[in-house]
RNA sequence: GGUCCCAUCGUCCAGAGGCCUAGGACACAGCCCUUUCAAGGCUGCGACGCGGGUUCGAAUCCCGCUGGGACCGCCA
């Protein structure tokens, strides 16, 4: 069997959305999966729309998720070039011979293919499976007139169901892995191939993607561009196993893996027919599990730039008390938050005591009450969690009445301003004698 | 108006005639653990859109209905 090539072919007119994410996904996946190819072209032949920036744009988006090609605008390929713009004397030539053919004619500027009724362009899905339509159906709208496929606009660029066709045919692709929203397009592709007297590729046709509400996934739902995800905090990893899970599963019941793993098990005969809704509640569990299972330095890598975003003295910590004093606190985050930016916010106060003044003033606390608690834990030589713990213990089993969380609880706030963090016993241990110290002082508690 | 597609818990998936009194995950509720909150463990809630067939037997096959959706652009 040749070798599988797929290709995903954004127009450049907006940045990289989910819907095209997971388009370029699959395609990724599959091509992976083959040990084949996967090729990026670029469709700007919408002279007004296109922008070189947003091609930059859906490139790095796409770099983000993870998902490399093998052939592009960008790093060329035996079978360039890959942006339309650059490829328009190829369309030119073969509409000059279907006009030579008598398939097609032109009209002002434009060439025009004609459609015959009576036609059987139907074709087998790989994922819908067999799609039957006949030519008559090709109508205008509102009448019942066969329509013609213009191939050429009157500017002179190709359309989309032309230029599509002469490049997947000379870029060799073996399998078009687009959009549902594509199977109505598929047979007056098909027409353009025939007349051209070439081979059609497979056809897999993927899901659409929907809103809670079950409409296409618009602006109107939020974030719609990949980036956007970024930038609340979600990893590519994650997004990348979420997407992947739109409209496929390997089968079984693992739904958190890698890249690796889902190319490895990735089958487009397994993907999905029903449209499928974007559910955050999904994308913030399989974002958990993926910060959860993270490599500490990753992990820091991932939460940092919120942390300095936050105006907190990353750096200054990191000179001071080095960066494994970062990455530990995290560790002891690990599970706590959705997000990297949630993980930040819950643990601003190992970067800086700053915060914690802000969310806490010891109102209202009986200071005497506390004083030998703390005293008792700061006279101990050991700064371990689990001995801090037994001898706040021991403390509270000698005195009448006294329950754990009435003094914890103070503590937590003077070391952290919040009322939830991780045991705050290890967090003592990690921030160390001298920044409790100095935090319970400030607070009058020692 | 025409052509095409889809239809299992609220959501994402499993299910390719008997293994289904329909399974898993998220969400939700409760319990356990516990210095808090998560995490983790356990339990619960919860679906085959409707109607006809075919068959000994249908969530699975066929037809109709209903309900969604896509496309019909010199946008892609």
């Amino acid at each position: 069997m040749s070798e599988v090539r797929v290709r995903f072919a954004p127009s450049p007119t907006g940045a990289l959305h989910i819907g095209g994410g997971h388009t370029a996904l699959f395609n990724w996946l599959w091509a992976r999966h083959n040990h084949g190819r996967f090729i990026l072209r670029i469709e700007d032949t919408d002279l007004a729309r296109s922008t070189k920036e947003y091609e930059e744009t859906i490139m790095s988006g796409m770099v983000w998720l993870g998902l490399d090609w093998d052939e592009g605008p960008d790093i060329g390929g035996s079978y360039g070039p890959y942006r339309q713009s650059e490829r328009l004397g190829i369309y030119r030539d073969y509409a000059d011979q279907l006009v030579g053919m008598g398939r097609a004619y032109r009209d002002g500027g434009a060439i025009i293919f004609r459609v015959e009724a009576g036609q059987d362009i139907s074709f087998r899905d790989i994922v819908y499976g067999q799609i039957d339509v006949m030519s008559d159906g090709l109508r205008e709208k509102d009448s019942d007139k066969l329509k013609d496929i213009v191939i050429i606009k009157s500017d002179g660029m190709p359309t989309y169901n032309y230029a599509v066709v002469v490049d997947d045919h000379l870029m060799n692709i073996t399998h078009v892995i687009r959009g549902e929203d594509h199977i109505s397009n598929t047979p007056k592709q098909i027409l353009l191939y025939r007349a051209l007297g070439w081979d059609v590729p497979e056809f897999a046709h993927l899901p659409m993607i929907l809103g809670r509400d079950k409409k296409k996934l618009s602006k109107r739902h939020g974030a719609t561009s990949i980036y956007e995800y970024r930038d609340m905090g979600y990893m590519p990893d994650s997004m990348f196993n979420f997407l992947a899970l739109l409209g496929w599963s390997a089968g079984d019941d693992k739904e958190i893996f890698t890249r690796e793993e889902a190319a490895e098990w990735f089958e487009l005969s397994r993907v999905t027919r029903k449209a499928a809704v974007f559910d955050f509640d999904k994308l913030n569990y399989i974002n958990q599990e993926h910060l959860k299972a993270l490599a500490p330095d990753v992990r820091l890598s991932m939460v940092r730039p919120f942390w300095e975003e936050a105006g907190l003295p990353v750096a200054d910590v990191e000179a001071s008390r080095g960066v494994k004093y970062l990455e530990d606190a995290l560790t002891l985050m690990a599970g706590r938050g959705r997000t990297a930016k949630e993980m930040s916010e819950f643990s601003d106060y190992f970067v800086s005591f700053e915060p914690v003044k802000a969310r806490w003033n010891a109102e209202g606390v009986d200071k005497e009450k506390l004083k030998p608690f703390f005293a008792a834990i700061f006279s101990h030589d050991s700064w371990k969690a689990e001995e801090l713990e037994g001898v706040a213990r021991s403390w509270i089993g000698q005195h009448e009445g006294a329950k754990m969380k009435d003094y914890a609880m103070p503590l937590r706030f003077a070391l952290t301003g919040m009322k939830v963090s991780p045991g705050i016993f290890e967090v003592a241990e990690l921030m160390g004698r001298e920044e409790c110290r100095k935090r319970l002082e400030f607070y009058g508690l020692l």
